[in-house]
DNA sequence: CAGGCGTGGTT
DNA sequence: TAACCAAGCCT
């Protein structure tokens, strides 16, 4: 890395130390962590790590449970169908983890004989690791020292080094940061947790507790009282919103049509209930109605679904049928009982929910 | 490289 | 309440 350290290197081992006793005494106590120096099972590391990409450790914890129970090892999870992955995924979100966490664990068998390999490069080839976890795995699981920068990282590079240029231009400058204070092998993973769990819980993006933190006496962007502006980034572009109109078909016993999404793209390969396409412009019934799973008497249902993904909101009126036991439509009849054993993501379940809480009330 | 890709908690 | 944000990856 180009950029020469601005702090000398005992000072920088200096840090590293009180980062690793800071750790010792407040890191917190997660159930992928091993207590007593011992190396966690490199599945249980790889579960965790793709589970927390994007997401907080308060929403992971239940799922990670529910997998670890079902799925004891990669061997298990290789051998489990995608869909009871992703309907075991269902409302965590992000579903190519999960189509890449199948696609993974069916290579670790195939091509590796059951085992994760043990280095960041071997790592970074497999479906679904990418840099940062390639780097994580190799140095929690594998005592290998390897540069973990994630999104806590680059937060707490920035403010202690007080690095102003913005993400994710920024993105070289602050590796080469986190280096500098990466120890040797034997540490590596410690530190690099003990960082993500700084950022997490002290060097927060907002009212960061910089009374707190370890490394408050040699922070440049607390000296400088920049912290909390830091890292820079570029504003977000303002999400349009889409709108659609769902097709809830009833059949005589009870049950709904589902179909399966797409294997690529938004919510790829879970289950949704049959609607038109989402776009800017709103709907008419009557136009609506060329995109009917089936023909029938659709009705609307009061009450709209709105929900929000990562680059649009969406709203969805909601129409609703009843229609023969021997009604012919492409997808498959759920009883209403059984939804829950689908791999339904949020903004359907918000469907199910409007539709049945309307017709109770009915 | 920029943009697609979910969701729930926090402010 | 609307906006912001989280232990990123892929194309």
């Amino acid at each position: 890395m180009p950029d020469v350290p601005a702090f000398a290197p005992s000072v920088l081992a200096d840090l590293t130390g009180r980062l690793l006793a800071w750790y010792a005494r407040e890191g917190r106590d997660l159930p992928w962590r091993v207590k007593g120096g011992a190396r966690p099972d490199p599945y249980r590391v790889w579960l965790s790590e793709v589970m927390l990409q994007q997401t907080t450790v308060a929403t992971v914890g239940p799922y990670y449970a529910a997998f670890l129970a079902r799925w004891p090892t990669v061997g298990a999870l290789a051998g489990a169908s995608l869909d009871d992955v992703l309907t075991a995924w269902a409302g965590l979100g992000y579903y190519a983890r999960a189509r890449n966490l199948h696609a993974c664990a069916r290579a670790v068998v195939e091509h590796h004989q059951g085992r994760f390999p043990d280095t960041e490069a071997a790592l970074h080839t497999l479906p679904g690791v990418g840099a940062y976890t390639a780097a994580a795995i190799a140095a929690i699981a594998f005592g290998r020292r390897a540069v973990v920068v994630d999104g806590n990282v680059e937060r707490v590079m920035a403010r202690l080094f007080a690095l102003g240029d913005p993400l994710p231009g920024a993105r070289k400058a602050l590796k080469a940061r986190a280096d500098s204070l990466t120890p040797e092998a034997a540490q590596a993973g410690d530190y690099a947790q003990a960082v993500m769990d700084l950022g997490a819980t002290l060097c927060t993006p907002r009212n960061p507790a910089c009374g707190l933190c370890p490394w408050r006496d040699a922070c440049q962007g607390r000296r400088l009282g920049l912290a909390e502006s830091l890292p820079a980034k570029a504003p977000r572009p303002e999400k349009p919103t889409r709108r659609g109109i769902a097709f809830w078909a009833e059949r005589a016993d009870g049950a709904v049509l589902l179909r399966r999404r797409p294997e690529r793209g938004l919510l790829g390969g879970m289950m949704e209930i049959p609607s038109t396409p989402w776009r800017e412009e709103p709907w008419t019934l009557a136009e609506a109605l060329a995109d009917a799973p089936l023909s029938a008497e659709w009705k609307p249902v009061p009450g709209r679904v709105r929900h929000t993904f990562t680059h649009f909101h969406l709203e969805l009126d909601v129409v609703a049928a009843r229609v023969g036991l021997n009604a012919h439509a492409r997808g498959v009849w759920v009883a209403p009982d059984d939804l829950g054993h689908h791999a339904l993501p949020t903004a359907m379940t918000r469907i199910v929910h409007l539709a049945l809480t309307r017709k109770e009330r009915g």
